[in-house]
DNA sequence: CGAATATATATCAAATCGATATAAATACAA
DNA sequence: TTGTATTTATATCGATTTGATATATATTCG
């Protein structure tokens, strides 16, 4: 499943122009899939070559022109098809881990703060969820939404209950032994 | 942070081959970051041309070089300066999470299907990890060890306690009204 | 003995990111 | 009211990264 597929996916909730297609991927699929308009209006474009998606275009004036895409019957075809199909394993980057894994190179004081901070981002992440969770409309956004606020609560505990090893061993003279 | 910058850490922890990097990736960065040799190899390449890794070849009988990168004092410095950095916020992709998000659009044995694939997934990684987790060489891989193992976890848990709900959704008619 | 796996290099098209450019409408505070 | 920031809306571009493929030999194991 690449964006292009995604767009399509988003086109079947309603007609939208590239722009909206950008905001849905921000307001409700950023937890799970991120894409960039360097991504989306190419995608858009080759959708629209292969028919699964039709484009009006709204000329108004002193504006550049308003596209609105439409998934086709073939489009929405080709959709479930794609989602049929078993989904590859996720793909993740993670930079703060990846610091984690070089622990040994950094003053202590240095662990501290990227801890701090990514529980309070964590934390952050969770007050803004909170609210919305329960007011999405389906079931299946409500579920993709508690699960990211139980993923988002399992990484601040396993942070708080564990952090001092990572710290400790910054402290003494662990390091030296490596 | 980018490949290359951890392509730096890695030789941090010891001299190595293009090769040995990629398995370094494999082995001991998988859950945080991954790397195919067609970012590994350039990566290399442009490390070696910035002075930040030196490079020594041993041409073999019958046998394409190897080649043997070591980091320089410069690039050790490169290094530590990229990961005193606040690291940025992580990418993440999950194909199974955005499939769940068009479960209306499935029939209910495949929401079936996928979960359990996913459980059995996260099981078996759990598996393979846990074996591993104990004999870690030090306490921060230990810490991202167990990282790991705990988030799996939490995502079994999560997945097991609500699965009912996608999958009375999509058997009842729930659809229809939306 | 033969098959599969491990060692080791490298490249390439395609996908994607992140930044930037352009331009006007709208909202909002000084 | 006037200036500033944000939102709506398009699009492109270089740089990064993926995933697949090519090439060759050594080693392991049934």
């Amino acid at each position: 499943m690449d964006i292009r597929t995604l767009c399509l996916g988003i086109l079947t909730m309603g007609d939208a122009t590239g722009y909206e297609i950008k905001k849905t991927f921000e307001d409700r699929l950023d937890l799970i899939f991120h894409a960039s308009y360097g991504s989306i209006y190419p995608a858009l474009n080759k959708l629209t070559e292969e028919g699964l998606v039709s484009c009006r275009e709204f000329s108004q004036e002193k504006r550049p022109d308003k596209k609105i895409y439409s998934i086709t019957a073939n489009g929405r075809y080709q959709f479930f098809d794609a989602i049929m199909k078993k989904p590859a394993a996720d793909r993740f980057r993670s930079e703060f881990l990846a610091t984690l894994m070089f622990s040994h190179l950094l003053p202590a004081s240095a662990i501290s703060e990227f801890i701090d901070d990514r529980i309070k981002d964590r934390l952050q992440k969770i007050a803004s969820m909170a609210d919305e969770c329960g007011s999405k409309q389906t079931v299946r956004e409500q579920f993709l939404c508690n699960f990211g606020l139980t993923m988002y609560q399992a990484e601040i505990d396993y942070l708080q209950d564990n952090r001092h090893l990572l710290e400790a061993d910054a402290l003494m003279g662990t390091r030296a032994a490596e």
